[in-house]
DNA sequence: TGAACCCTATCGATCGTTCGATCGGGTCGT
DNA sequence: ACGACCCGATCGAACGATCGATAGGGTTCA
């Protein structure tokens, strides 16, 4: 088989979450875009709940696991953001998908599955805090409100996932690259250009 | 009567689409908010979808009216901003689940009810466009790409509406005093403290 | 032969919506 | 002034459709 019907769901699944929501997809519509009947399905998968989650803990972690690895031995503040602010954005300007559903539909999980998606997002989020932190007690960086400054440069760099499209002109590099500038604008660091 | 029942539907429906998204909220869950039988919400509305339009209409109609008159007869490009930016910081704080299901719930809408709320957004963040185009004409602002510059801005003021509280510390003056620092930065204008 | 895989058929629950009816307060003609 | 009439507001009940999930039985292949 070209592609195995545990991937076709998964993929089908974050397609249409993304695009119509978790609410929005029937269970019927995932069994036809994944090519198989609704009950099959089930071979597959616990309930339509736990594949959500599943696929947000995934995404997450992924994420997070690269995050750790990119800016590890990594000291100089501005660097870490740099590559903090690169591996971000271009995560969500090739897996847009993956990355809606998990900022749009972390609401539907029940407590218990919220639970470790939240985790692993503020341990992510943690990542930044950091490298902010260290920033403003270096003098590199430079804002009244490091908490609202934070949220306000994480939310911008989140925003890449709904906008961005790779038909555009803007290649990954110049894109990452241009957050990265705005991301040092936005802390107060010395403009490079 | 306290508050009359189209006003109590219509508000029953923005926390409701907010807080559990439109395919979230059955027509039940709304009548209970409402406080009315399933069958008379149809008394004061047409199908729930066009209830969700009709409420995206009024929130970025009133945002739209309100932003023209903010910035009637303003030259400068950066005051013009600045208050761009203080209108929907201080609307996004003060009024976060209306603006969420504006920003979260579009695609749910069918081509004909959607056209019309696009437009009005588009409408919007023409004045935005412009102020940044005025700006970078002036000599006050400085990016290489506009456009996406413009677009990490307003997603950065978006995310007001998904993180703040009013029991924080920050005052709405406050934030929005700090998002158009921030707004300042992004665009590459001199700082001004 | 038995596990993996996939199906048809079906379940009870819930969905958005509509139906027919009731209630109380105006408004009319006389 | 008083029935006759109408109308906005609201309801319980029900509609057909679809929901997520399951039961049970084939087929394939090692």
């Amino acid at each position: 088989m070209a592609v195995a019907s545990r991937e076709r769901v998964r993929r089908a699944a974050v397609k249409l979450f993304a695009t119509k929501g978790f609410h929005g997809t029937g269970i019927r519509d995932l069994a036809q875009a994944a090519k198989l009947s609704s009950a099959s399905l089930y071979h597959y998968m616990g309930t339509k709940e736990e594949l959500l989650a599943e696929i947000m803990v995934d995404c997450l972690g992924r994420l997070l696991e690269t995050a750790k690895a990119t800016i590890d031995g990594v000291t100089d503040p501005a660097e870490r953001l740099t590559r903090l602010v690169t591996l971000h954005v271009m995560t969500h300007a090739r897996q847009p998908n993956e990355t809606r559903v998990v900022d749009n539909e972390i609401g539907v999980l029940s407590p218990r599955l919220r639970r470790s998606v939240v985790q692993l997002r503020d341990s992510y989020e943690q990542l930044w805090s950091d490298a902010i932190d260290e920033g403003l007690r270096a003098g590199l960086f430079h804002t009244e409100q490091p908490g609202v400054t934070r949220i306000a440069l994480l939310e911008m760099c989140n925003g890449v996932a709904r906008w961005y499209s790779p038909r555009g002109a803007l290649t990954l590099d110049d894109l990452a690259g241009h957050y990265v500038q705005l991301a040092m604008r936005v802390l107060g660091a010395p403009d490079r250009g």
